[in-house]
DNA sequence: GTACCTGCAAATTGTTTGCAATTAA
DNA sequence: TTAATTGCAAACAATTTGCAGGTAC
């Protein structure tokens, strides 16, 4: 019923061999709600189990990407950061002075994207839209 | 007049010293119609001068870049391209069949991508938008 | 003359991979 | 049983940097 079920079950689906490993990498990952870089997954995987090597993570999380279960996103600069692929289709905002990302949807944008590349004879396969921006002082965010 | 000048003159008014290197860099540069990476500029670049190094063309695409006089992409895979900074902003479709890079603008989606910012309390400093697609067999494109 | 620039090679960063040992199914 | 998975270390790709010598101004 959590979430670590969810990821777990999705990769039984897939015919995923479940060890120890992966294990921990999926409740390290269904567990985080922000965007963790490979680094900060093998450290919070190895927290629980230390014999965790940052290769295997990186094999993980590749796997676990060419399964569709896990998005991976290589913002502007720094490691790649990784988010489950299970959550509906957004965009991100970072805040380049905290690093935090923010998602946000726009289906007003998504058409204007849409209609861009028909007119210019092409389909779109995926697309990317990040926004660096800096939190206005004294402005509450939600 | 053209544009070896004019990226030269941005140069000279930034005060950077004209070596030739750089000079055969800039001019590389300036008749590139295209969005090279920098393997390729050297590529280019040694064609003219055989002595030039990879050192030399990192160094310099970093120089003009901090000086705004260059435009640097990191687009979903492969090494960074570049473009002079000198032409109006725009966003990038790269054609994943060819690699080609098509520029656009919408003043529709850059409006929507502010309302988004300032309702999440930010300021934009920057952002990215790219659209990865490919052609629509049958179709003729501009 | 001097601060800046260059080439070279070595260092860095993020990520991938060959291999021999281990393990899930 | 046996094909998949792991850890380790080495390989990789893109980019940066220390250093000793060279050059624009």
């Amino acid at each position: 019923m959590d979430r670590a079920n969810e990821l777990e079950g999705a990769c039984r689906e897939q015919g995923l061999r479940m060890t120890g490993q992966r294990l921990t990498i999926l409740s390290v990952l269904s567990r985080a709600d922000d965007h963790p870089d490979a680094a900060e997954l093998h450290r919070r995987a190895a927290a629980i189990d230390p014999g965790i090597s940052m290769a295997t993570v990186y094999r993980t999380v590749k796997l676990l990407q060419d399964k569709g279960i896990l998005a991976r996103h290589a913002f502007a600069d720094g490691p790649a950061r990784y988010e489950s692929a299970a959550q509906a289709h957004h965009d991100h905002l970072i805040d380049i002075e905290s690093g935090r990302v923010i998602e946000f949807h726009s289906p007003e944008i998504e058409r204007l994207q849409e209609e861009i590349a028909r007119n210019l004879g092409f389909r779109i396969v995926s697309h990317r839209l990040e926004i660096y921006a800096k939190p206005i002082k004294g402005r509450k965010r939600p």
